[in-house]
DNA sequence: TAGTGGTCTAGACCACTTC
DNA sequence: AAGTGGTCTAGACCACTAA
C-alpha cells in the first residue's frame, strides 16, 4: 500500500490535473486538512512537498499553497544565432528571440564577470589545449525582468580575444553585436556549431541563483563554436531552468553510404 | 539560517563530492547519526531524502544508504538514424548505437503495443490532420538488460502504414530494419527530421515504469519525421531518464542574408 | 531475528506575510 | 496579532533484507 502522504498527494494531483483546482488557485490549508482527518501535520506537509517537487504547486510561508501557473515553454532554435542579427544589426545573438518577439531588452538584465582562469578539463578538451592552460571565462547571469532564466559561461583562448571588448568586464553584452561580432571583427567568423545537452537536478546553489522552485531540474548545454577551418573559437556552458525552455533542431537524415560532400557537416 | 537537515545534507554532500565517501560506499546509518546528536530521526531522514532528490545517494530498506554510482551519459547524435543502418543492414535505427558499441541486442528488450487511437492535439498538429482523427500509435518500452531506458511512442497516419508490419503487434521492433525500413518499403523514404526536447520532473507513473530514483528528471523528446516533399510520416514522443542520455546536434550557423538555397533545411 | 530505512503522530516552536 | 507554511523532537510502529 502506498504511504498515506502519497495517496493524499495523488488525490490532490488528480484534482489539479482535472482543473478542479485552477492555476493560481489556493489549495486547502495544511491545518484544515489536519483538522478534517487527512493525517498529522507532518503527513499533510509531506504530501504538499511531493506536489511541489513534482512541479504542480508552490508553497510559501504566510501565503499558502497555490497551483503553479504553467508558463509556456520558450522555444529556441538555431535561428537565434542568425548571422544577420549580430553581424549586420545591433542585436545580441542569444537574446535575439526576445527582440523579435517585441519584448524590450534592458541593459541590466545581464550581469557578467570576465576572468582569466586555468582551463577546466572539458574546456581544455574542446579547445584542444593542455588542461590548466589559461583561458578567458566570461560568465553571465541572464534575466528577464526580475526572473533569472539561465547562466552562460563562455571560454575563449587568449590569442583570439586579447585586446577585444570581450575581455572588458563592463556589465552587459560585449558591446554592439555581442561576442560573435567581436570575434568576427577580430577575423574569426563563426561557421558551424555543436550543441550537446542533458538534464540533471539543480544543485542547491543553482536553485538559489536561478530562483528555482524546489525540485526543479536544469538543462546543461555545452556549445562549441567553430570557424570554417574547424578552429574552436568559443566553448560555452549554459545552465537553464528546465521549465522555461525547449530546444529544437532540424537536420537531414544522414546516409553514410553517400559521398561525404553530399552530407551535412 | 539554513534548516538543520539542510546543513547536515550539505556537510554530507561535500564529503561525497570530495571523494571521502566513494561511489557505492555506505553512508552512516540514520540511527548512528541520531545517536551522535545530529538530530532526531526525522531530521536526519530529511537530510538523506534531500541527498537522494539531488541524485547523490540511493537509500533502500534493509540495505542502507550508499553513494550513487554515476553511470556515464550515453551520448546520442543524429548518426543513430543513418540510412545505411536501417536501409541496407539488419539493424534497428534507435538501437544502432548499441550494436555499434558491441553490446548485444535481445529481442525481449523491447515491448510494444500497437493500437488505433484518436489523435491527441500535438499529434494531430504535427501530422496536419483534424484532432481526433484516427492514427496508429506504436508504444515501446525500451530496456537495456533489466533496466528500462526510455519509452517511445510513434504516431502514424493510417494511409501510410495500413497493411505493413508496423501495425502487427508482435513484441520487438517492427521487423527487419525497424519502422523507417517499413516506411521505405511502402514508398515513404524519410528525408529530414525535427527534434524538440525539454526536461521536466517525472510523473509518479513514469518514475515507476522507468524505475527511476526519487526526484529524477526526464527529458521529453518530440521527433517529427518528413519525406523529401515535406510529408510528415511519423511523429514520436519519447520519455528518457535524464541521467542516462545526452543529445548532440551539429549545425551551420544560419545566415538569413544569404539566398535560401545555400541554407540548410 | 536483528538491522536497515520509511511512516506517522502530537505537539512545540520558528519564519514570514498580511492586516 | 493572526494566520500561513516549515522545522524539530521523541517515540511507536511498519516494510523489507539478510543471515
Amino acid at each position: 500500500m502506498a504511504p498515506k502522504w502519497r495517496e493524499l498527494a495523488d488525490r490532490l494531483a488528480e484534482r489539479i490535473r482535472s482543473g478542479e483546482y485552477a492555476p493560481g488557485q489556493q489549495l486547502p490549508h495544511i491545518r484544515d486538512l489536519v483538522e478534517s482527518g487527512k493525517g498529522s501535520k507532518s503527513t499533510v506537509h509531506a504530501a504538499y512537498k511531493a506536489l511541489e517537487a513534482e512541479g504542480l504547486v508552490i508553497s510559501s510561508r504566510g501565503h499558502g499553497t497555490i497551483v503553479r501557473p504553467q508558463t509556456p515553454l520558450k522555444r529556441i532554435g538555431i535561428e537565434r544565432y542568425d548571422k544577420a542579427k549580430w553581424r549586420d544589426g545591433d542585436e545580441v545573438a542569444f537574446i535575439a528571440d526576445r527582440v523579435a518577439s517585441g519584448r524590450s531588452y534592458r541593459r541590466n538584465e545581464q550581469t557578467q564577470t570576465v576572468s582569466r582562469v586555468p582551463a577546466p578539463a572539458a574546456v581544455a578538451a574542446a579547445h584542444g589545449i593542455p588542461e590548466g592552460s589559461d583561458v578567458y571565462a566570461r560568465a553571465r547571469l541572464v534575466k528577464e525582468g526580475e526572473q533569472p532564466t539561465h547562466t552562460l559561461t563562455s571560454y575563449y583562448r587568449p590569442e583570439h580575444v586579447e585586446g577585444t571588448r570581450i575581455v572588458d568586464p563592463t556589465p552587459g553584452p560585449a558591446g554592439r553585436g555581442g561576442g560573435f561580432r567581436v570575434l568576427y571583427d577580430a577575423g574569426y567568423e563563426i561557421d558551424h556549431m555543436r550543441e550537446e545537452l542533458f538534464a540533471r537536478v539543480a544543485t542547491p546553489e543553482e536553485a538559489k541563483l536561478l530562483m528555482l522552485p524546489a525540485g526543479e531540474p536544469v538543462v546543461e548545454l555545452h556549445r562549441t563554436t567553430y570557424t570554417a577551418d574547424g578552429t574552436v573559437v568559443e566553448y560555452a556552458i549554459g545552465v537553464h531552468a528546465a521549465s522555461r525552455f525547449s530546444w529544437a533542431y532540424d537536420f537531414k537524415v544522414p546516409d553514410s553510404a553517400k559521398k561525404p560532400e553530399e552530407q551535412q557537416p
